[in-house]
DNA sequence: GCGACAG
DNA sequence: ATCTTGTCGC
């Protein structure tokens, strides 16, 4: 697919923030998401050594939306842009993300990433990034939690409690398996929360994490061994 | 001031 | 993220 190029890339955490700052109003948070996407990807990033090396693999794999049978993958060897830094995080993956991309055939249409969307410390986590950079809809599912309180969710597949910060929910806890711990779930860019969850879950249909992240977190670890 | 902090 | 042994459960 297409996918514009990096312009300006920040030099520093005072940069990134920066950047962050200008490209959240261009977020579409109001807008329903996608109910029955054709082909979504999954995308995530696996790191050489003892990933203080800056050697890495970025990978995306597209899933049929409904029989959950891959469609396409792609797969790319880069570089760490960006040191980690909570809050930054979206600028150490997203130039290898954005080549993953670039490999793919055709335009997914629903994007799921590792980390998050608005349950972030500016409201623009690696989710919002790509969502924006792509124009396509994108959701974000982390395993841990990063900003906000929340109660834990019921203990069966499907319960969900809200994930809240500063006063506003930014996301949804949810529990994608029975009696397994439960992942977060916040909207990136072009879908609603609702939405992002009947995603996530129908995406999880035996185990913790998405299919499309698990199919890619397998993809980008094996890009690094060979 | 100190610790914690997506991956 | 990655490095790791054993261990518990289906």
């Amino acid at each position: 697919m297409e996918v514009r190029d990096l312009h300006e890339w920040p030099s520093g955490a005072a940069a990134a923030e920066a950047v962050q700052d200008r490209l959240r109003p261009l977020l579409e948070l109001d807008v329903p998401g996608p109910a029955e996407p054709r082909a979504v990807a999954g995308l995530d990033v696996s790191y050489a050594g003892d990933g203080r090396g800056d050697r890495l693999a970025a990978a995306v794999v597209v899933l049929d939306g409904t029989t959950l049978d891959v469609v396409e993958e792609s797969v790319v060897v880069g570089t760490a842009a960006f040191p980690y830094v909570p809050g930054l995080f979206a600028f150490r993956e997203l130039p290898a993300l954005l080549d993953a991309l670039r490999g793919l055939r055709t335009s997914p249409d629903l994007l799921v990433c590792d980390g998050f969307g608005v349950a972030h410390p500016r409201r623009f986590g690696l989710a919002c990034h790509l969502g924006v950079l792509t124009g396509l809809p994108c959701v974000g599912v982390g395993k841990t939690a990063f900003v906000g309180t929340y109660a834990p969710p019921g203990p069966r597949r499907g319960d969900t409690s809200p994930l809240v910060d500063g006063g506003e929910v930014v996301g949804r806890v949810l529990r994608t398996q029975d009696g397994v711990k439960p992942v977060f779930v916040s909207v990136g860019h072009r879908t609603d929360l609702d939405t992002a969850c009947r995603n996530v879950l129908a995406l999880s249909p035996r185990y913790r994490l998405p299919e499309t992240t698990r199919r890619a977190d397998r993809l980008s670890r094996d890009a690094l061994a060979s």
